[in-house]
DNA sequence: TTCTCTACTGTGAACGCTCACAGAGCATGA
DNA sequence: TCATGCTCTGTGAGCGTTCACAGTAGAGAA
């Protein structure tokens, strides 16, 4: 009765039936304790997870979608070109955090990357004809014709950071990005700094434009005339933050500490800084944003604003298990941290 | 009869029955329109299509699987510790390659990430019930406990790089390590350097085996003696290319070049000529092996050998699905090619 | 006692598809 | 003429679940 390896060929996986039988019971019985054990008495029950450890049995979970009309599967779905993906461990760090929240809950994860058109059709195809039960959106330009199809179509979609262009009937996960700009500054102001620059995130996302906004309040708080010579635009990118390192550089020699909106932003400018003779903190103090792996990948290490990436992803799969569980769409704002190293 | 959006709720999908009807044929005929169009007379066929794109007919994947006893889908499944997925892009880079080659195949992939031991067990359960057709098996430390059961299972799976303690029967896809090893350390011999160290990969993998043995192989031919204080052991990571750097640095501070068996490891290894004050790479040459996304996000960009990660990916997909297929297990060795940077 | 309510159990039907089979129509060869 | 083979088509069964429903048993109330 045991299934024990040793064959090389797969034999046929035991079905419901069996474990009925073998536990004395009816396939009903059977079905109400895998779904929660409701109505269920203690006897049945036990008799019923003894035979299941005995035949080995795993609920054939085609079977159950085509009934159910749940696939009980999700999408994590990346609308980002591929440079982005293999350049920044942030999206790993995401896609592992959610993959292992939704393990615990025993969902699988189907991986979507959304690269060409072609692509996006299929994918927004696929999801749309319901295989799977609802979607995690990665992007950081989250404008997206994809997003904006799945909303109108009712797929249950939770997005990382707050996205643009979709009305208010979608569900993210974000952290506090003005409140984590406003410490970082704030910590720069702290160690004696009084030119401090910024290099931004993309403008045309909302957390690029928090950031910069926090980066201005403190200033201004502070007294400080915000000096437009000292904000160069990035896009998150670490060439776009060696870019921006030279224009400030060029811009404002003077400059003694740049807040810079990604660590992989961070990850260029202290290459420039180097390559320049700057030394960090010593001449210049660098505050990164998101405290991903790369700011400690780095000498001298990142201080920088740490994004709870764990309960970011814990928390976008509790969103969407809820969304698809038939509760209304929300927002949740998590609170960010300040992380000191080496680099201020 | 469109299935247009505009709604808010997911209303049922068309069924095959829906297009039988509509297409004036039967759900058998639909059936084999579907899967190939074998038997099926012209007309019938375009009357089936065209009745598929008026009813936006996408079919249930589940009532399949249900009766086929193929899932169509296939796990990717990695078996590392998280830091290093986090730190390597080289997995973006097969993740990414591996999902598209799929994708062209209109097969989904599942992202398993094995971490801790009970995820271990769910996973192998999970695979071992047939919830996926195969498995595409990433790691470096491939002497897995999990690739073993899977393997006994009669799992059709490929792994990435040869795996070790498998046996013959498991198929794999790996770059000819061997002579791209070769190939780089004669190119650094072309460059007129003489003290070649070397890190090495993790040695209890043949990657990191093979990788030593062309070094050894090609010095020997030239005549030079191998001189045991100019290796060092590494295994991948940065910070074992740091580590080793600076050993190597103590040990043979007359060192003229390095080679060093991973972009990543060349990373650290650069970070610390730097800060040494070794100019690259006028005063020690560096030969990186991978041609990752690291290798060109450094500076200097590095001198590397060319693993053809759209080749492996696409080959494994291949193998994977030719095995699922019922072939027998194969091996593919693919050649590398040497990429000249700035490093040497 | 009898009726009601609750806790529990078993039984068909159905989910949407593929597969095996039977049979129709037509051409070919004996 | 009939048999044989081919292409094409429709039909019923069944994949392994869940769900709705019917039904049983026992406790408590009337």
């Amino acid at each position: 009765m045991t299934m024990s390896s040793s064959a090389g060929g797969r034999r046929k996986p035991p079905t419901i039936h069996d474990v009925a039988r073998e536990a004395g019971v009816s396939r009903g019985t059977v079905s109400r304790v895998l779904n929660g054990g409701h109505y269920v008495s203690p006897a049945a029950a036990e008799a019923v997870n003894d035979a299941i450890r005995r035949t080995g049995y795993v609920v054939n979970r085609h079977a159950r979608s085509l009934i159910t009309g749940r696939s009980d599967s999700v999408g994590f779905l990346l609308t980002e070109p591929q440079e982005r993906f293999f350049e920044d461990p942030n999206f790993n760090v995401l896609l592992s955090g959610c993959t292992q929240a939704l393990a615990s809950h025993d969902i699988p994860v189907l991986l979507m990357l959304a690269g060409t058109k072609d692509e996006r059709r299929r994918i927004t195809r696929y999801i749309t004809a319901g295989h799977v039960d609802g979607v995690l959106l990665v992007s950081s330009h989250s404008g997206d014709p994809v997003a904006q199809e799945l909303r109108e179509a009712g797929v249950p979609l939770v997005a990382c950071g707050k996205p643009i262009g979709l009305g208010s009937k979608v569900s993210y996960v974000a952290a506090d990005d003005r409140d984590g700009a406003r410490d970082m500054v704030r910590h720069l102001l702290d160690v004696g700094r009084r030119r401090i620059g910024m290099i931004t995130g993309p403008l045309d996302t909302p957390g690029g434009v928090e950031r910069l906004a926090g980066y201005k309040e403190v200033l201004t708080e502070a007294g400080i005339a915000v000096d437009e010579a000292l904000v160069v635009p990035g896009d998150y990118s670490k060439a776009s933050g060696e870019a921006g390192a030279e224009r400030l550089l060029a811009q404002a020699p003077d400059l003694d500490a740049v807040f810079v909106a990604s660590d992989l932003m961070a990850q260029g400018v202290l290459a420039v800084l180097q390559r320049a003779g700057r030394r960090v903190p010593d001449d210049i103090a660098v505050g990164g944003f998101d405290d991903s792996p790369a700011a400690t990948a780095v000498t001298p290490q990142l201080t920088t604003i740490r994004q709870p990436w764990d309960r970011i992803s814990t928390e976008m799969v509790r969103v969407l298990l809820a969304q698809i569980g038939g509760e209304d769409p929300a927002a949740v704002i998590l609170p960010t941290e300040l992380v000191r190293r080496d680099s201020t």
